[in-house]
RNA sequence: GCGCCCGUAGCUCAGUUGGAUAGAGUGUUGGCCUCCGAAGCCAAAGGUCGGUGGUUCGAAUCCACUCGGGCGCGCCA
């Protein structure tokens, strides 16, 4: 309907053109109008070609209504305020809408408009040192729900964790494990202040000893001798939780060590991965950073920065002059001790996806990291790929709320809110929707009382409430020995008068652009704002008017219509992640 | 000090490729179940869109400056 429109004013547009009231038409911007009495679609040109035409807005707009051409599917065009030209719809064209969601079904509001362009989304990727904790579950669940919506519109999308398995932080958790499974075998000493201290460390200790028994363990002097100081006892943390790593790899032996790692990296991998799929995030693909050095992908992407010449030594490292391709600073990418850094893991691990075929990346990272970003794209473009070809996404953190009261969290000292418990207290649906409810961009307070209340506080519920009310509707239908006739409907669609009606048939109009607006923006907030609005309009028109009624047709028209909107409520929970449940 | 993000109703937030009277939830106050689910609806009240200046037919939206809050500026990951 708006290329009609939009079509009709460029034709009356060249013939104001030639008739020389104007010299050059400009790009029309048709859009949805806020307030029904501005009709259903609204274009501004009017005012923007005011000044060229040297006459006021408004008597633009009257020349160019009187050369719009005739069209069926508009009812009226009015002029209105400054200079705006309201387009009115006949009804048999907005009542169109109800026959095409009846008949797609799940189907109503996808589309191929992103063509199977093959995108990646990295989203999560935490270390596997711990259990997630609510920090991670917004990124969770707004990388999820960007995934379905980017498939709903066509894009054919892998999700991707990346598995930091190959840093000192994995060293220092299974240095912890092993700690406490000398605790668990008898030995006595002050557990370090810099180790992994929650309860899940000895939950994987405890595993350890059943498997085998106390074959790992040594005793105390010869685990602690000359190992440099803890803070308490006035040393350095870093240095006793270093000196305790390499301390265990020389007594357990290298195949015992990777032993004791493994059953940490797994244990945790294992239950992250689980609790993500309770949460409804479904990943295609765990990527291990390990694996980047094992196959020798980290040397691979230096050797192509350095054949370009993107690579020089200073003080016995290699740095990666990444300042020519915008950076503020060059990077250092193999220290001076000879081992890569992290960020040397990252290129690697980025020309991968760009080798595995991705057209197109999406990374979302914790705000933290946005001093990160520009050191990412630069050696993306260094590499001769096109920088634009990653959105890197930064998700602000959710600041959480208990009694009032700002929650700090630390993972280091076990004192966290995991998502597990979270999900369990909040429920996946209101989890799934709470983060996702605001923009990305926007820092966020998780008030835990008010998410675990379970009250109609919650937003969820209302738009919940709005489906299961429609199912009830037609479970009350049956008890009442009354059907519902589809066909009928749509013969009497016409009835549908009232303002409450047609205020609810605009908004269905509206799903289709909002959801792809949602999902090419990858603002899942967008399709959460409209569905609160659909519920509304489908609530007040509960209140207003009667479904069940004696009046067959009438009946069966808003029986269609109901349904309609009971469609579009369910495909828009789902791709939010949410049920949508028949009976609350 | 430099860079990025944010500042809109008491609170939590929408609205920013410049458009009509700046919206919603929550909270407060007052109404609505002999009627398909009151987890609902209706109404009232609540605003210098952090501030100042600029750009123009028009600015919450764009520009400059400024004030507040968050984050980042390692041969850490």
């Amino acid at each position: 309907m708006k290329d009609t429109i939009e079509s009709l004013l460029s034709r009356a547009l060249e013939q104001l053109i030639t008739d020389g009231l104007i010299e050059t038409a400009v790009a029309l911007q048709i859009t949805r109008t806020k307030d029904a009495a501005h009709g259903d679609f609204t274009c501004n040109v009017a005012m923007m070609l005011a000044k060229q035409a040297g006459r006021p807005p408004r008597e633009v707009a009257q020349a160019i209504v009187d050369v719009l051409p005739e069209d069926e599917g508009i009812e009226k065009v009015d002029i209105a305020g400054p200079g705006f030209i309201n387009f009115f719809l006949a009804q048999e064209n907005t009542l169109a809408i109800i026959n095409d969601i009846l008949e797609q079904g799940e189907r109503f509001g996808t589309s191929h408009t992103a063509a199977g362009e093959k995108v990646q989304i990295e989203f999560v990727s935490a270390n596997p040192t711990g259990p997630l904790h609510v920090g991670h579950g917004r990124g969770a669940a707004y990388g999820a729900t960007v995934a379905s919506l980017m498939r709903a519109v066509g894009y054919d999308v892998d999700c991707e964790y990346y598995v930091n398995d190959a840093g000192r932080q994995m060293n220092i958790l299974a240095a912890s494990v092993w700690l406490r499974y000398l605790e668990l075998n008898g030995i006595a000493f002050d557990f370090p202040v810099n180790a992994y201290k929650g309860d899940y460390i000895y939950d994987i200790a405890r595993g350890l000893q059943n498997e085998h028994k106390d074959t790992l363990v040594f005793p105390a002097d010869e685990v602690f001798s000359d190992i440099p100081a803890d803070e308490p006892q006035g040393g350095d943390k870093e240095a006793h939780i270093d000196a305790l790593i390499e301390r265990s790899k020389a007594l357990l032996g290298e195949n015992n060590y990777r032993l004791v790692f493994n059953a940490a990296l797994q244990s945790i991998l294992a239950d992250i991965r689980q609790d993500l799929e309770e949460f409804g995030v479904i990943y295609d693909n765990w990527y291990s950073e390990q694996t980047l050095a094992d196959r020798g992908l980290i040397s691979k992407a230096i050797e192509q920065l350095q054949a370009a010449g993107h690579v020089v030594e200073r003080n016995g490292a290699l740095w990666f002059l990444s300042t020519k391709f915008g950076d503020e600073k060059d990077r250092v990418v193999i220290r001076d001790n000879g081992q890569a850094t992290y960020f040397a893991s990252d290129i690697a691990y980025h020309m991968d996806k760009f080798e595995r075929g991705y057209q197109r990346l999406i990374n979302i990272w914790g705000a933290d990291h946005h001093g990160y970003v520009a050191r990412v794209k630069a050696a993306i473009g260094a590499l001769g790929e096109n920088p634009d070809n990653l959105d890197i996404l930064l998700v602000q953190f959710a600041n959480l709320y208990r009694g009032g009261e700002r929650v700090q969290m630390s993972t280091r000292s076990g004192s966290f809110v995991t998502l597990r418990e979270l999900r369990e207290e909040v429920g996946t649906d209101a989890a799934r929707f709470f983060y996702v409810m605001r923009k990305c961009e926007q820092h966020m307070d998780f008030d835990l009382d008010l998410a675990k209340s379970q009250s109609n506080d919650n937003p969820v519920y209302y738009i919940q409430y709005a489906h299961a009310r429609i199912c009830s509707v037609m479970r009350q239908l049956n008890e009442k020995q009354l059907t519902h006739s589809i066909e009928n409907g749509r013969e009497h669609h016409g009835l549908l008068t009232e303002k409450h009606e047609t205020e609810l048939i605009s908004k269905l109009d509206a799903y289709k652009d909002t959801m792809h607006k949602a999902a090419f923006n990858a603002e899942p907030h967008l399709l959460v704002h409209y569905l609160r609005e659909l519920a509304n309009l489908l609530h007040t028109y509960y209140n207003a008017h009667q479904f069940i009624i004696d009046d067959a047709n009438l009946r069966d028209a808003r029986l269609n219509l109901i349904n309609a909107t009971r469609q579009v409520l369910h495909n828009g929970l789902l791709l939010l992640g949410v049920s949508a449940p028949e009976t609350m």
